[in-house]
DNA sequence: ATAATAGTGTCTTTCAGACATTATCTA
DNA sequence: TAGATAATGTCTGAAAGACACTATTAT
């Protein structure tokens, strides 16, 4: 048999497979405060639980995991975040009371400003401290999944400058600072924190200024190269 | 209806589900050079072609992912490689003829010695050096795949000793060192590495020595904890 | 003018790079 | 004892930490 009739007869359904879907943690920074997207649940299983948005691949429409994945987030959100990465897959026999599942898992940050009026217009999309979304009783294994993308996004707030696309597309140094303190749940250096990104030139300044405080900062956009830039050297942990 | 109910009527084949396998980069240092473990394939698709070692989950046996993984690479080589890590995770409509498909791909390290014997004894598997199999034209995306263990393990030899686990159990501070300079492919002050090593305590002295060239070198064993230590500064890329 | 926030200057500290030097082993 | 490899000493340089200082703006 040759490989054009062997597809022929191939019949995908012969093996048993797992319940295969993908998750997104969508991360935000509003208030002084990370947030977590969750999606409550209407249908079984963890009927009425909060959860993280996904669902399972739709063979027709999608092409990849990852649009998968932002499909559903644009489903919740209206739109598509700027920054969404692999986060990790989990699979096991007990993590879904429907038998053997795999998920695979998206990370992905979005200024709050750009998507909370579609979310304020439903009542079974929310935005949760991530605190509050630990404390909660999360459908699945979501809690485990959202302590990784946390720790993941820590570890990027020390060598890169990720937490950007937790803001809107303009901002200043000083707010930049302060998602990455709020991330890192640990003050900063100031001169430190812009000496780097002053040296790794990653910033565009816009010329416009913003008024905050008392005196103006400067707006910045980040360069499109620097969501690859990492620094050399950590910032303290 | 309660979640009991509706688990009762709840019928997986329901839902058209992509094709979900498991696949692994098992990489070893030997002759100075990264090798990768490839696995000939006997049944269609890509029939002939050499491909990573994997395979589908088996519901029954595996408790999870990582156990699928672990299997499939025992039954190749032997013996449970003694680091085992999640690369990522590929899913596309069009990676597979058969149809849409997923594959949770890990990373493994071993050393050479340790399962040489059980791989010369048959002929579908063997150690390729890494170069050689990016030449040949290899089964799915596995190439895709193989090119990003070796990026990610080149990171890890500026930030970590993860390289350390390609080699025997007992080794010296130059073999750790070569290992690394073949994974960077470029050489690195012997001063530099000795003393971060030194200074993180990541290594155990056994008080043997090893003959390998000249002067004896002393032979250390990794600390368990050093497999999650990185250092804060990274040598250079 | 004051107070608050934005932004800079500069000294210290840490640790990698470079490379010379010493130590130990085999033949 | 010579030659090779292992291991250390030490100077330089780059970049982060610490913190004082200046600049700009709303009130």
């Amino acid at each position: 048999m040759n490989e054009s009739e062997y597809l022929k007869t191939y019949n995908k359904s012969e093996f048993e497979s797992p319940i295969f879907s993908v998750d997104s943690v969508l991360l935000t920074c509003h208030e002084d405060t990370l947030k977590v997207l969750l999606v409550e649940r209407l249908n079984h299983p963890h009927k009425g639980y909060w959860g993280l948005p996904g669902g399972f691949v739709d063979l027709k429409k999608d092409k990849t995991i990852e649009e998968t994945a932002i499909r559903k987030l644009k489903e919740k959100t209206g739109i598509t975040p700027p920054y969404i990465k692999q986060l990790m897959s989990i699979g096991s026999a007990k993590r879904d009371k429907r038998g053997w599942s795999v998920t695979v898992c998206y990370s992905a940050l979005i200024a709050h400003e750009n998507c909370s009026v579609q979310i304020d217009s439903v009542s079974d999309v929310n935005w949760f401290p991530l605190e509050t979304a630990l404390q909660m009783k999360l459908a699945f294994d979501h809690k485990n999944i959202i302590e990784e993308a946390h720790e993941r996004l820590r570890q990027k707030a020390l060598y890169s400058i990720i937490p950007a696309y937790t803001l809107p597309e303009k901002f200043t140094l000083p707010e930049l600072q302060k998602v990455h303190e709020i991330i890192l749940g640990k003050e900063i250096q100031k001169k430190s924190f812009r000496r780097r990104i002053e040296l790794a030139d990653l910033l565009i300044e816009t010329g416009e200024k913003q008024a905050s405080g008392k005196r103006q900062a400067a707006l910045y956009t980040i360069k499109e190269e620097s969501k690859e830039y990492t620094f050399l050297r950590n910032l303290e942990g």
